[in-house]
DNA sequence: AAAAAATGTCACATATTTGAGAAAAAAGTC
DNA sequence: GACTTTTTTCTCAAATATGTGACATTTTTT
């Protein structure tokens, strides 16, 4: 059962990812509480903001961290944290965003910064690992097997999103697409 | 030389694209002219943002017609409208998930959405050529290929803007990732 | 250099969004 | 059923965002 914090923290991860300036009017609808509810639980757009953040960030590293783990056999653990990835879904999307674009939260930075950098850099060692071993094509660069990654993740979740994709190919179909598209 | 309506429509379609609700003093800062001018070419919000949305469309309509009508080999077709999606920028990804959001334009829809229908549709069908011909796998539904190519012109287009990738990389990188990908 | 066009500055009226207090209503708890 | 906690309702003041008029200044055209 979730409590009315989460709740309000997971409608504004829903809005914000995609409209970061909507009202809160919007959000605590979304909630299904008032405004002023939401003012109780946080006391301005930043603090909210933040929360989010954060929020996005436990439930990626919680989900990425456990796959990192439990797979000893590199290929294996990157297919698996590909579906974490797309499990965390819009979580994992608009973080990755978020930290990528030029104008937002320069404020925080650092602190959170790095938390985020930890999770995503367990991607990158990963990629670099499969290189390493051979198991992948060096003709790409690991940057862009990154940013590939991320881009079907979020493939996968526009799909689901959409409906047009039949949900049970979902992660087939990403994990075919991915692997194929980068192994030698 | 670009013209002030077309620096401030260039200006609202990089910022509206992080984030849509976007005080318009700050897409006014970013095209380098004065709130007051940006309202002398632009009734209202609505106006500014109809206004990107016929950019957009504009842009990737002539970009992606001219190569549609170019090749007549269905790959190398296939190839080229990559590039030019790819070219075409946050242009682009934005038309792209401005039509695949629930929220946003209801206003407009119809006349505007019929146009990028017929856009977008060059690529479903040539996606669809591709698996009729063999040339590609029919494994993937041709609704996730279609997913997947705007997952990795959104991927090329993050890279080109982290600098992270070499630019001269960029687009046989996501060539490579794409057809390998979707490749019997 | 004069005229015309475009842009900037300042001021102002509205509209929307934001954040919080006080008391009533609803939901849980024992 | 009495009690506590949570949420809603209603309220209001402050802050921010929006759109426009009047006039000065700059830039472009002729």
């Amino acid at each position: 059962m979730k409590n009315t914090r989460q709740k309000i923290t997971d409608a504004a991860i829903e809005i914000f990812n995609e409209d970061l300036s909507a009202p809160l009017e919007i959000v605590a609808e979304k909630a299904e509480v008032t405004r002023r509810t939401l003012h109780r639980y946080f006391t301005d757009r930043q603090d909210l903001v933040l929360a989010c953040q954060f929020a996005m960030q436990e439930s990626c590293k919680k989900a990425i961290d456990a796959v990192y783990t439990s797979y000893t056999d590199p290929l294996e653990r990157f297919e698996n944290m590909l579906y974490a990835a797309i499990d965390c879904g819009v979580k994992f999307s608009f973080l990755h965003r978020m930290h990528n674009n030029d104008r937002h939260q320069h404020t925080v930075k650092d602190e959170n910064c790095k938390k985020y950098d930890v999770t995503f850099n367990k991607f990158k060692s990963t990629i670099e690992e499969l290189q390493r071993k051979d198991l992948i094509t060096k003709e790409l660069s690991a940057e862009w097997i990154e940013m590939l990654s991320t881009g079907i993740v979020t493939a996968a979740i526009n799909s689901e999103k959409s409906g047009n994709v039949a949900k049970i190919n979902i992660k087939k179909f990403a994990w075919y697409s991915l692997s194929k598209g980068i192994l030698v």
